[in-house]
DNA sequence: GCGTCCACTTGACTTGGATCAATGCCGCCG
DNA sequence: CGGCGGCATTGATCCAAGTCAAGTGGACGC
């Protein structure tokens, strides 16, 4: 993207992580560390609510959250998953469009907003990398709009267990795995469904199903072993041309 | 979000007609007025496709197109709706992840790639209001999961049908309409059914539905006349605060 | 160790939208 | 002007997922 690799690292704080360099001044860096801040919430936390100001733009470290819509009779829409090096808030808006809820416990690394979109207007490589994160997570949404759109409730069940086993392997830096993976859901069956457009005990059925017919384990309500990647990734009609599921 | 506002405009063209500002050098007006070239394409040419390269970032300036993916077996979901000043493509990255494709005659205003890419490193403005457009479309991209993933299809209908009058107006420049507003349908109903996730069937009873219970007129095959708008936002499920359905 | 609670699972039935099958309508071309 | 072809509408039926209603089982407190 820019003319720098990213070479100083700092933890899993992806702005810090990313967008800094070692060829660049020290001044970029002494300026980001002292703007940010880190902090630790409970599970359930509401971290941004829809329509209500945002003081800070954060970049999820540790745990797990999600993104959602309520609508007035209750219907429920999470709209994003986030996990670490996921961001939560924009520079130029100071509302957030969607509920944020912490699905565990949470460690956020927080720039006060006004602060962080002088850092962005100021420091080239935050903005650049800032713009090709929301450009991947543009094309990870319109992903999951075909799941949403198009697909039956085993398929979407499906390419969630896949979503959310590449997306913790590759925290840990793997690529794409393959073989029998645990996959730890950070997530009650409701609030599965709310992500799939599912009811809970359509998600319960269809997690029987795919048991039965042995393509994963339940070894606890919170864990989900994938024991077949492959025949999985044919269940959420991917094909295995490496287009990604989200 | 920068601290200088767009001043000189170029007809339907956002990139120079957001990003140049009068305090800026010349320089940055002759470098972009020099990668930039128009083409006019008829209906259904295809503007990209999935997995393809794409040799220029192109911004679209007149007419409308949909972005796609299409499963094997056949089933297609329309990801996202083209209209003037929605882009096409991004820097760092050499392939469309979707297919693209002409709904109506279509004119582009186009960017050689690695040129763009250049413009976009070196030009701060260029790269704020691109990433101010990317955060706009990924909330516009997260609002409509909540249509593909939690509305009936009346309600899916009647939400496509207030989005596509605000983009229609907002193009040319009015707020939030009220009261009879022609829409016009730049689609058949089978791509209707596409961007919703419903058959050409459900789409027809829907419309006929709508229009029996009157709140829209069907002048003809790709018009329709909303006759009250605000009844309708209620039957998309807004209740009027303002919270934009995509 | 025993009850209680709560999330999950399972079963029976309903229903919204898909599917299959005509039929209608309009534009176009000879 | 008349026939043809493609899109759209309408009707009949089916089925996947929703809804409503019992169970189950593990975690936790007492």
């Amino acid at each position: 993207m820019t003319a720098h690799d990213p070479v100083i690292a700092c933890g899993n704080c992806p702005i810090r992580h990313n967008a800094i360099c070692a060829e660049c001044e020290a001044d970029e860096l002494s300026m980001l560390e002292r703007a940010k801040s880190y902090k630790t919430v409970p599970v359930g936390t509401p971290l941004a609510r829809a329509g209500e100001p945002l003081s800070h733009f954060s970049s999820l470290v540790k745990g797990c959250a999600a993104m959602s819509r309520t609508l007035e009779d209750g219907r429920r829409q999470t709209v994003g998953l986030l996990l670490p090096s996921d961001f939560i808030g924009r520079p130029g808006r100071a509302t957030s469009p969607f509920d944020v809820t912490a699905l565990s416990e949470v460690t956020l690394c927080r720039f006060e907003r006004t602060a962080f979109e002088r850092i962005v207007r100021d420091t080239p490589h935050v903005a650049s990398r800032l713009l090709t994160m929301t450009l991947d997570e543009l094309d990870a949404a319109r992903d999951w709009a075909v799941v949403l759109g198009r697909m039956t409730a085993r398929e979407k069940l499906a390419a969630f267990l896949l979503n959310l086993a590449q997306r913790q392997r590759s925290v840990r830096g793997m690529a794409r795995p393959s073989g029998k993976i645990l996959v730890a859901l950070p997530m009650s069956r409701e609030q599965m469904g709310d992500h799939l457009g599912l009811t809970i005990e359509t998600i319960s059925r269809q997690i029987t199903a795919l048991r039965k017919d042995g393509l994963i384990e339940v070894p606890s309500r919170q864990d989900i072993r994938i024991l077949d990647y492959d025949a999985l990734a044919f269940e959420a009609g991917d094909d295995g041309d490496g287009a990604p599921i989200a």
